[in-house]
DNA sequence: CGGAGTCTTGAGGGCACTCAAAATCTGTGG
DNA sequence: CCACAGATTTTGAGTGCCCTCAAGACTCCG
């Protein structure tokens, strides 16, 4: 049982370097291929449903994962837009739990599988492919973090602002001072990510259009190339919701530096 | 180098077996009692502060512990309640990067440390420990879910709610047919759990008093003990803010019925 | 050309935010 | 024990955002 890097069935992945199974040798190895299979999904096709058995862990190779929980009165939540280099299923495979979300593919994609049992046993053989698997929880939890963040301190509007960006990284392409893209996703589903109705949603892009951030003709989406985020009016701080002078920072600051004289953390052992 | 369970640091502690630490045996235990520290903090004492370098693994051993972010308007985000049991800094420590929250002390509390040096060793020595903590990342994952989905679906009155019995749960004590605690945060605090400014917390406070789902006092916090979550009117189902009637439950149903004839996963390897 | 589904627009209302100020609580010193 | 300063909490007034309900416009297909 010889394993080279042209054995693993990684390798030719433009995400070889980064991929969790990339540390995988020996032992680990043969586990791998043996539990390894590619799948292609059509666009709105599912990949698990909520609720399914795990079968394993899934890593995009292309495409466009959306990650979703449906709730008991029809509406759902997108919770996360899954890329390239991006595993899924994990949550359910460490859990040892169903599926709390459904996947779907959102375009035509690939997918790479490794199936459950094979993956306790990659794991047994080669214990950083697990390091690798708490890094993208890290990464998870810290996209979480960021999102329960902007819920409570930006306005939907800036929100929406913020998501356009960072699909048009993913998405756009650059045509003279200006980037246009073709949205991956639906109305709908932008305001299931952005956690507003769709009516609201498509005011947003109301305001946006007309404070002249964007140009929108359906899915097609332009902005100006040098004006990130920057509404017309005067230049403001991340202040909470709307405008507002500075009162405050005051009260939680202040206990932390009166703090009754203990410095954080005196590694006092 | 011989080592039994009485060697463990954690072993007496009421949280040994859940402990992700207790999994440690051999060369891992002598990193564990080499790392090894505890620390007592005050109310209000931070245990580390944000963008702080990483010192190690805190584990809660009684307490409550607040893990926030400071915002730079001054503003903070209250992102979880460590209590005992519960393991703080891991994040940083398996991103290999500066803290992003703070950690500060809401009561007096104890938290058990293993340094930084030291939890890579306990790891190496033992992937097991790394499996644990994984599993603790999958349930802030979990638990970061749970909350932008009722940031999204819940009203915040329900939502004050919900946080208040799950305090119940951890801090009350039934007194005949009524169920009291004294609160272990202050409005403040609460505000920025739920998300909302103290004012509007204070009239969400009103808001449940006038419906008869709570007596407040101060801190001092009563709920009968069988109400859970009933305001006195027609019984509602988690519907999406305010009542409505059953409109929509079509369009993400009925696209994953037709789905193209694609099941989900037919896994086709 | 007629749906079906998606997106937009309009009307009305409730909730939460901001600003401002009063009330209450807490700890300290006289 | 009382007075007082500082901090926390509550209340009031006004406004804007976002939601619901409902209906119209648009698009894609068979």
């Amino acid at each position: 049982m010889t394993n080279t890097k042209s054995d693993h069935p990684c390798n030719g992945c433009a995400f070889y370097q980064g991929s969790v199974w990339q540390p995988a040798n020996a032992a680990g190895l043969s586990a791998l291929k043996r539990g390894f299979a590619r799948k292609d999904l059509a666009a709105e096709q599912a990949l698990y449903a909520q609720d399914d058995e795990n079968r394993g862990v899934f890593c995009v190779s292309s495409g466009l994962i959306a990650v979703r929980t449906h709730h008991s009165d029809g509406t759902s939540t997108l919770i996360k837009l899954a890329y390239p280099g991006d595993i899924i299923g994990y949550r359910s495979f460490l859990a040892g739990a169903r599926h709390k979300t459904e996947a779907r593919a959102l375009v035509p994609s690939r997918v790479c599988i490794v199936a459950h049992r094979d993956v306790s046993h990659v794991i047994g053989a080669n214990p950083t492919v697990l390091r690798r698997i708490a890094g993208r929880c890290v990464t998870e939890i810290d996209s979480n973090h960021a999102r329960i963040i902007a819920t409570s301190v930006k306005p939907n509007r800036d929100r929406l602002r913020d998501l356009l960006l960072e699909l048009m990284e993913r998405h756009g392409h650059r045509d003279g001072d200006r980037l246009s893209m073709h949205l991956p996703l639906s109305r709908t589903d932008l305001a299931d990510l952005i956690g507003v109705r769709p009516e609201t949603m498509s005011r947003l892009f109301r305001q946006l259009k007309d404070d002249g951030t964007l140009t929108v003709s359906g899915r097609e989406i332009g902005m100006a190339v040098t004006a990130p985020s920057r509404p017309p009016e005067a230049g403001l701080l991340p202040r909470r919701h709307s405008q507002s002078r500075d009162t405050r920072r005051s009260s939680r600051v202040a206990t932390a530096v009166r703090d009754h004289g203990h410095p954080a953390i005196p590694t006092d052992r």
